[in-house]
DNA sequence: CTGAAAGCGCTTACAG
DNA sequence: CTGAAAGCGCTTACAG
């Protein structure tokens, strides 16, 4: 079965075959597929018809040639298995669909500056814009490596300067969404809350981090050190036997899902009661963590949307749209499921000795 | 900091620019960064220091307009987050990159056939190879409507027959797959074991469910009905409820890890101890599976293998290589974990009137 | 081993 | 409203 309808030539049909074909010169021809408004409605038709008969389709590549901009965006990132660089670039591919761009991936498998700059390189050969996921060193390396005369926009961590208005960045407020979670195990009876990060993707402390120390300053809580973390549920896992140790542990806030999962793996072994003795709270909702056992609360952040709004910016970037004031993409939703809960009963001073009847 | 160095020139030099700095013809250009045989050693040497003090880098659309051929493949997928699909991707992304290619990606948002036409269309107009994942109804459309003289390779379930020589297929044997994973159940004990599937690519029966039935008859094990189920926690928490009313289910299989998760979190619901009552098995080995509790039985397949191999077949159609003979890509492996373990032990048909001791 | 010509399939000014 | 020219940055034959 077919797509198109031009058997017979051999090669597809180009520009000047609808030309002679519809008895116009190819100049025409271009005027009708690019909507131009000088063609007398009558010639149009007849060309539109022999476009259809043909089963013409312009070339993406002469029209790249010789128009010099490329209707595609190329992704970069670190990661496309995490759920939320996977959510994201489809919100990128959603968009940039509807605005009948073409979306390319480039993966950044190291991040050395070397490599990092190759693949900005590979990705501005192919000639339209750019979007960089800059969660990570990598990311945030590649982003700094673009050429000045490049369209693009960074996916960041919520930034702490205003970007340049010639390099848009969207982000969502990770450190709101921190400090929405934190609070929300204060309000439990949490004395204080502990934290396992995830990377940073600079040297200075991630956004995550910030909010939840935000939130613990403004409740006057203890700041325990926030344990050093990674993407993954090995990670959590990891911090996870760590804090089990520690009795005085209550509360555990995690930089994502996956790293809650591998904390909660880890205090299930060590036989502490999930929210019993110890609530665990997670970051970013993603599909699975619903349906675990404790069903993990967290905050749902709008990947998709972000991605939409990183194509949005881009596209703007690209056709010279107005400029968009930049701000968060969407306010974060805290999402409470089973795995927080309000700390255990403090040990009464002096133990009744009796069982107090339910 | 930028990437490239012609800072002054305005545009990116082209290899005219090099031609006339490198005090040659722009053909000899050509034919350097062509790796053409015939050329003075010398003279390349020159060549070659003026692209580097120039920066040039070879316009990839020009290329691929007069050369014909773009180094460029385009995965067309309904799904880019499920960990097999995101995982194939990869696979393809890391093996086209090492090839120097472009990876595009076309997201097959519905499966009617008019958008996924449409979307075929668009994924042939970037001019490069195609990578199909036709896992289900959608990708198996898009299959069928690419147009005989696209070269382009399908990422299937195992195929009944052979694949047309020009069309190459790659697959992971999922059948085998499902053979294993339903034997490892039977020989701890159980009866039977039920499935849970994924939902079917074509109007016949998925290869998973067909190796979980193989296993059972070569048992002599009755055969429940499979259920139907979908791809997400969702579709196994239904199925899951089901199942946890009838008593005499012990096993299930299920068609990837999230539905496991699902049927896990509704066993869990209603009561039925894992696996101390009822033993769940997965497929896909998902990068959470091991951190679950309990952590999950399931078959690994060897998905970055998959989208490698499909993206390595795709090159020797573009290159003219040598055909390979097309198999399975890799052995699926049985990863037993905590979900599964013997059956309950049957209820002693006349109850002891004492507790056993321990 | 190296150069001059034609062309890939379009678009962008320039004419009328 | 419509046509003829030049060119986007390369490659592919064709000459020497």
């Amino acid at each position: 079965m077919h797509v198109t309808g031009h058997t017979r030539g051999g090669k597809r049909p180009g520009i000047r075959d609808v030309a002679t074909a519809a008895g116009v010169s190819y100049q025409t021809v271009s005027r009708v597929i690019n909507d131009h408004p000088s063609v007398k409605p009558a010639t149009r038709e007849r060309v539109l018809a022999t476009i259809q008969t043909l089963g013409f389709r312009r070339s993406a590549t002469a029209l790249a040639l010789a128009s010099g901009r490329t209707r595609s965006v190329t992704v970069l990132t670190a990661n496309t298995t995490h759920y939320g660089y996977a959510a994201t670039l489809q919100g990128v591919e959603e968009a940039a669909r509807a605005a009948g761009y073409t979306v390319a991936i480039g993966v950044l498998e190291s991040d050395t500056v070397a490599d990092v700059r190759a693949e900005v390189r590979r990705a501005a050969d192919t000639g339209g814009g750019l979007i960089v996921m800059a969660y990570d060193t990598a990311g945030v390396r590649a982003l700094a490596a673009v050429p000045d005369e490049l369209p693009v926009v960074g996916v960041v961590e919520t930034p702490s300067r205003p970007p340049a208005g010639h390099r848009p960045w969207v982000w969502t407020d990770d450190r709101e969404a921190a400090r929405t979670a934190t609070r929300h195990l204060l309000d439990l009876g949490h004395e204080t809350v502990h934290y396992v990060a995830i990377p940073s993707s600079t040297r200075r402390t991630g956004q995550r981090t910030a909010g939840w120390r935000d939130a613990l300053r403004a409740a006057g809580a203890p700041e325990p050190r926030p344990l050093a973390g990674s993407w993954d549920p090995a990670g959590g896992y990891q911090a996870g036997r760590r804090l089990a140790r520690d009795p005085s542990v209550t509360a555990i806030l995690c930089g994502n899902d996956d790293l809650a999962l591998g904390v909660i793996r880890a205090l299930h072994e060590a036989g502490r009661a999930i929210p019993g003795e110890v609530s665990v709270a997670g970051f970013d909702d993603a599909p699975h963590s619903a349906f675990l056992t404790p069903s993990l609360t967290t905050v749902r952040l709008d990947f998709t949307g972000l991605g939409r709004a990183a194509f949005g910016r881009l596209h703007g970037l690209l056709e010279e749209a107005e400029p968009v004031a930049p701000r968060p993409v969407s306010v974060p939703l805290l999402i409470v499921r089973e795995s927080s809960g309000p700390p255990p009963a403090p040990l009464p001073p002096n133990p009744p000795s009796e069982v107090p009847r339910a």
